[in-house]
RNA sequence: GGCCCCGUAGCUCAGUGGUAGAGCACCCGCCUUUUAAGCGGAGUGUCGUAGGUUCGAAUCCUACCGGGGUCACCA
């Protein structure tokens, strides 16, 4: 699609013709920054009481974005902001070069414009705290206007805003445009980026190994889910994006290192929704000689440090949610869960036909002929997940839908695997890993044929894998 | 993939068969301490696209495109 400018674009495109016919460069290569805006703000305040004169000498250079301007003739006032915040420049006629300032004022200078400003701090007589400009200079001219939000900042300092950018579809196809206008949505993504060094720390911290496994695999495993394929032209090979990181991190433990982990994409050609992203970010880690206590233990005390990190405490509003990390998590087994929710005990129901019966006379219904563990997973979806606010372990999973952990020392019917919920959603998931090779291969077959019957893509049995868990 | 909903100005939206609207933005004019500045002037549009019904369609019908929600699947 080439670009068709809207009448405001073509003012622009107009203007930016008139600059350059006036010797203006529009996109200069050098710009000059003494100060970030809030810099500016807070050498003037330190300043201001204790030696006022010498406040308003400080001398800047600020850069920045145009975030709002308000021209009243000879004197105009717009504010400019960088990523520490906004700073108002005060530009009077009389202070600077007047072919400048006309500029402003004629408004060949727009809004979203990228400027560089120098000249003295000062606080003007509204009680705001300014650069008076002396020197002014165009840095990136804007040919697209961003939406327009108005903002008003209320006495208690609340910002109502006015005219927002709310649009879903246009917010996520634009992110720059929903970053540059919608001021929170730039807090997720630094959030985001303490999450992911709190999290590098804490492992690094204890131990573990940060290793990178292949993303582009011949083989796909270590989860349910269906691959995204692509292909390799030298190699004339199909490959496949991972659906997890296990099956190589198991290998590095054969290899010899006793605890790793890897902090990654993953890529499942599934579903998409809020909680589902067909590339989303994870981590895994697996250590030697713990059992999934161990890693409980090691997952709670690895969220609470990243809360710590991230948010200064161990509390968090999220959906409308207040989750506290601080207190030790419940671990309640999946059975008493589901009973205590439901009042079904799955283990009255050792068939998919009695199971489906319990659920239907509880008033679910559920599309006939899953399977048990199915049906299981449904109750632990609808019932249990949506209930678990603060951070629980649910532990202790029927066998059928965990292959691959080891058994529990009470019964036969369960394996020691967990998952824990936070708000409703279900955020991680573990086992004791099971790790005779020739229980291993017979899974690898259970899910190749379930995965054919199912006519979707055959899971190929991963020989190399099995080679590397025989030598354990 | 099934079902439901949405698409009107740069942004947010109103408009359910009879001349396309509002606020802000943009444009023109005034204004040397403003801050949702103010005052005066001007509505700037492929009503998602293509057909159909009708004297007449933003409005009703069909298909398509784009998007959202939900179910199925999954984390």
């Amino acid at each position: 699609m080439t670009w068709q400018p809207n009448r405001l674009e073509q003012e622009r495109l107009e203007k930016a013709r008139e600059l350059e016919a006036l010797g203006i460069e529009l996109y200069p290569p050098h710009a000059e920054r003494t100060h970030t805006c809030a810099q500016a703000i807070a050498a003037f305040e330190a300043l201001e009481t204790s030696d006022p004169e010498a406040a308003e000498s400080i001398e800047v250079a600020v850069c920045g974005r145009i975030r709002r301007v308000n021209i009243k003739g000879k004197i105009s006032f717009l504010h400019i902001e960088d990523e520490s915040g906004r700073v108002q420049l005060m530009l009077r006629i009389n202070d600077m070069d007047e072919k400048t300032y006309l500029l402003v004022r004629d408004k060949l200078i727009d809004m979203d414009d990228f400027v560089q400003a120098k000249g003295t701090m000062m606080r003007t007589r509204a009680g705001e705290v300014s650069v008076l400009v002396r020197e002014f200079k165009l840095l990136a001219k804007s040919l697209s206007p961003l939406p327009v939000i108005k903002q008003r900042r209320l006495e208690d300092g609340t910002i109502v805003e006015y005219g927002e950018f709310s649009d879903i579809e246009t917010r996520y196809r634009q992110r720059y445009a929903d970053l540059a206008v919608n001021h929170d949505v730039r807090e997720v993504f630094r959030k985001r980026s303490r999450t992911i060094s709190a999290l590098r720390a804490f492992m690094d911290s204890e131990g573990f190994l940060e290793v990178e496994t292949p993303i582009l695999q011949p083989i796909y495993g270590g989860a349910a889910a269906r691959p995204f394929v692509t292909h390799h032209n030298q190699l004339d090979q199909d490959l496949y994006l991972r659906i997890s990181f296990e099956l190589y991190l198991k290998r590095l433990l054969v290899g010899g290192y006793d605890a790793v982990y890897e902090i990654g994409r993953d890529f499942r050609n599934e579903g998409v929704s809020y909680k589902h992203n067909p590339e989303f970010t994870q981590i895994e880690f697996y250590k030697a000689y713990i059992d999934y206590n161990g890693v409980m233990d090691l997952t709670e005390r690895l969220l609470r440090y990243v809360v710590q990190q991230v948010t200064g405490g161990t509390v968090i509003e999220y959906q409308g949610h207040t989750v506290d990390f601080g207190p030790e998590w419940p671990r309640i087994r999946l059975r008493d869960a589901i009973r205590q929710h439901t009042g079904i005990d799955y283990m009255d129901y050792p068939d998919a036909a009695s199971l489906e019966q319990a659920i239907r006379d509880i008033g679910d219904q559920v599309t006939p002929g899953q399977t048990w563990g199915k049906l299981v997973d449904h109750l632990l979806g609808k019932h249990v997940e949506p209930k678990l606010i603060q951070p629980t372990f649910v532990i202790d999973y029927p066998r059928d839908i965990s292959p691959f952990a080891k058994r529990v020392s009470y019964d036969d019917f369960h394996v020691e695997r967990f998952e824990f919920f936070i708000a409703g959603m279900e955020m991680g998931n573990a086992f004791t890993e099971l790790n005779d090779p020739r229980d291993q291969e017979q899974r690898f077959l259970d899910m190749q044929r379930l995965y054919s019957s199912e006519d979707d893509e055959a899971t190929p049995l991963d020989e190399d894998y099995l080679r590397a868990m025989r030598y354990t």
